[in-house]
RNA sequence: CAUCACCCCUUGCUAA
């Protein structure tokens, strides 16, 4: 059973769940009874596919099988909604886990949750689950703080965010390498690149490892910046500390030249890198293939596509999306809904093209109806398609349908709106 | 180190 359970949790980390799932049924034929383990494993492989049927069907065959769900399971769930930006989903799950009683929420619970008001703007209920947590007698760790940290930092509250910084570093040191990247890449995603310097000599200077994942984000952080002097540096530092360049320094370079219109060089680079043994991510490609895109290049797209899947990636959504985006923007509408009928992944990019779609024909209606699935999905409309559908609604003399929408939106999402 | 959270990377309106 131990065996099963380490290889069922790799495959499944990998995303290899039709593998993972032969072996559950391997198992059964042995008649060898799964554990809590084991599920858990294949629900949390399942949730990161957003195969939520799947991974609730696993659930009742877990019951069935005698196995009663932990407070692992219930933070897999809420983990799967938050990622799934099915945050009133997620906040209602954490309810319930706190009315059982029975030790079900924990720091990472919260730490989960306070992660999802981040992510969808929240900031002042992340604060105050934050505050709850104490009450309830939980010790926020440092990915707690982080996470409060970045997100302060994002939204410009940078006294609070230092706050919480030096709290932060009394009770738990630096914490671990993530925690001080997660820091050390929203300062320099604001372009405080001084302040990010002087912390990482800071954390040398504490013992943390200035390790291979802090020099790429200070890499491809300033080479977003346009700093591409400062990030050679950086290069060169990496390299006389005996770090090996990475695989995903290349890839960033590609993604940088694609973001800054060199198409023709990204090409080049790519093909050189991978004559040279770096390994492209699935990012990359996704990169290239709208990089072509935008160049009206179908054939060299469909040609990375063709790359990306001998490479072993499975194109998903974020692929589909960038298809679905340049079928819309050229209003080749019929493409457009033939993709997305053949989508089974859809996520907020994923509706908000086909809200735009929809809109362009001025067929209000439909793109109402795509705005409802969307809900009925429990994803959170986010500031983006408020608005993507409130000035479809102006522009079509909806003035009445377009308020209440603005409405709905200040509720929910606890934001003001310009005129 | 048998299963969970924090980082990073690719896709969003705007004849602009």
């Amino acid at each position: 059973v131990f065996t099963y359970a380490l290889a069922i949790a790799i495959f499944s980390k990998k995303g290899k769940l039709d593998k993972a799932m032969e072996l559950l049924a391997e198992m059964k034929t042995e008649s060898l009874a799964p554990n809590n383990v084991i599920f858990n494993s294949l629900i949390d492989g399942l949730l990161k596919q957003q195969d939520f049927d799947k991974a609730t069907a696993l659930v009742n065959e877990m019951r069935l099988s005698g196995c009663t769900p932990d407070k692992y399971t219930y933070n897999i769930f809420l983990n799967g909604f938050v990622r799934a930006d099915r945050l009133e989903d997620a906040i209602a799950l954490f309810a319930h886990m706190l009315e059982e009683g029975g030790g079900y929420v924990n720091e990472v619970t919260c730490g989960m949750l306070i992660a999802g008001f981040a992510k969808a703007d929240r900031i002042d209920e992340a604060l105050t689950l934050f505050a709850k947590m104490e009450e309830l007698g939980m010790a926020p760790n440092s990915i707690c703080y982080a996470t409060l940290i970045t997100q302060l930092l994002k939204v410009s509250r940078v006294e609070q965010a230092r706050d919480f910084l030096e709290a932060m570093t009394s009770k738990h040191g630096f914490g671990e390498v993530q925690t001080c990247n997660a820091v050390l890449q929203a300062l320099i995603n604001k372009g405080s690149l001084d302040p990010a310097l002087s912390l990482l000599t800071k954390l040398k200077k504490n013992g943390v490892k200035s390790n291979t994942v802090i020099y790429n984000s200070l890499f491809s952080g300033l080479l977003r910046m346009g700093r591409s002097d400062e990030a050679s540096q950086i290069v060169k530092e990496m390299i006389e500390n005996g770090h090996a360049l990475t695989s995903s320094a290349y890839n960033f370079i590609v993604i940088d030249l694609v973001r800054s219109n060199q198409f023709e060089k990204a090409r080049s680079f790519f093909s050189m890198m991978k004559e040279g043994r770096a390994i492209p991510s699935s990012s990359v490609y996704n990169t290239l293939i709208s990089g072509a895109l935008k160049e009206e290049r179908f054939d060299l797209a469909s040609g990375f596509l063709k790359d990306m899947i001998s490479d072993g990636y499975t194109p998903g959504c974020v692929t589909n999306n960038i298809f679905l985006h340049k079928f819309v923007k050229t209003g080749q509408f019929e493409w457009a809904y033939a993709l997305f009928e053949q989508m089974e992944k859809r996520d907020k990019f994923t509706y908000s093209h086909m809200i735009s779609c929809y809109l362009k024909q001025n067929k209000i209606e439909s793109a109402l109806l795509i705005f409802k699935e969307l809900k009925e999905k429990a994803l959170v409309p986010d500031q983006f398609i408020y608005s993507l559908l409130i000035r479809g609604l102006v522009r079509a003399g909806h003035l009445d349908q377009a308020i209440d929408f603005a409405e709905e939106m200040m509720k929910n999402l606890a934001c003001s709106y310009d005129v």
